[in-house]
DNA sequence: GTCTGTATTGATCGTATGATCAATACAGTG
DNA sequence: CACTGTATTGATCATACGATCAATACAGAC
């Protein structure tokens, strides 16, 4: 009673297929979480044999964490190039919270939610785990410095205070994953509290807000 | 050239085995987390055939669940015993945020962070997340309603602001387990940035931190 | 149109999981 | 001490996983 199963094998250069597997390994992720990615899942997401998502890569272990690799990166380009074209750092960091706890972020969340589980069974996802957060607070860190360069914001240790923003961003992301609710509920008060953290006036950063 | 796995069986009343099955369990995923809960491993551990935590057990998603359930209520107990025993409302919050950020609560972290990806194909354990995450919450609620009606906090939404805290401190938490750091470093920040939410003055928290 | 290299398949292996159950042996009862 | 109920075992089933590989069939070269 089951689908026939009727597939046409179809021969592709192996630069192709192997980025029509690794998109749909991606598209996999992205619905399901990198615990999804196992090597049948996503052979059957592709519409080809299992063995061929063996084929094209050394291991599961790597697969997945090139996965979450390139969707991280992914994400960080984009928020990076919303963020840049805020102007003031105080805006910034508006634009920041507002786009990371905004809509259609569940998705990257449930990536990052799965990497911090499976990163403990994962050496390669535990090491691009640590690259990729350490990307992300280095990012958040130029944007103090840069407040701070041009007066507005006065915390006297940039780095500490970006690795403290972006851990109260995780973990509002993963609190409105895991319940259900909108992460922008969140937004104006994690504003508010950076304010405390870079040192920056009340309302510097919470009253640039996108509405 | 193992070890000869010589077992002396030996018969306990259903209540003992049952319980010593479910510290096993606890012990189990102190040390490596709930995803490593697994019939063979929890039997291992407890020095019993795989079959008899079947037997104990509906289903490894119920162990699993309950599992967390357990190891989340017994360290809400001891962090409320702490906290309560503590005094005024801005010294109960210092004093939470010390202790969940401080030493070997790192386990119970595993365990959160595990129950967050493995509660997406687990519904019995989805259930008890909601549940203690709620229980959470309401803890956290209560200092600062208290904190209100003493004069000390000023914020309008109690409830908002303490999930807020409680998502802040998942944060903290998750990202000083993953980075191998200590979550202490965090303590300070977080209870500035508290005084902010909560509405207090400025070192009415920060300033009751134990040294 | 024919040929050829290789992309692709399907079958298969070994391992690990949760689960079930008849057979066994132990502890408490009488 | 003998007996009996049942706690416990060990074997086994079905499933899913990553991985390997000979056989196949397709697309491009000639």
């Amino acid at each position: 009673m089951s689908i026939p199963e009727l597939r046409t094998r179809t021969r592709l250069a192996p630069s192709q297929r192997s980025a029509q597997i690794l998109a749909a390994a991606d598209a996999l992720a992205r619905d399901e979480g990198l615990a999804a990615l196992t090597l049948r899942a996503i052979a059957q997401r592709a519409g080809v044999a299992p063995g061929l998502v063996a084929h094209y890569t050394d291991s599961m272990d790597e697969l997945v964490a090139q996965t979450f690799a390139r969707l991280v990166v992914a994400e960080l380009d984009d928020v990076r190039a919303r963020v840049q074209a805020a102007g003031d750092p105080e805006t910034r960091l508006a634009v920041l919270f507002a786009t990371v706890l905004g809509q259609d972020h569940d998705d990257i969340t449930l990536v990052w939610v799965d990497a911090w589980s499976l990163g403990r069974a994962n050496p390669a996802l535990a090491a691009a785990i640590d690259l990729y957060m350490a990307a992300w607070q280095s990012f958040i860190a130029q944007i103090v410095r840069d407040g701070r360069a041009a007066g507005s914001f006065q915390t006297d240790d940039p780095d500490a205070v970006a690795w403290q923003l972006l851990a109260m961003i995780d973990g509002l992301s993963a609190h409105a994953l895991t319940r259900g609710t909108d992460a922008a509920e969140f937004v104006l008060r994690l504003a508010q509290a950076s304010e405390t953290l870079v040192g920056a006036a009340s309302g510097a950063v919470s009253g640039r807000l996108p509405s």
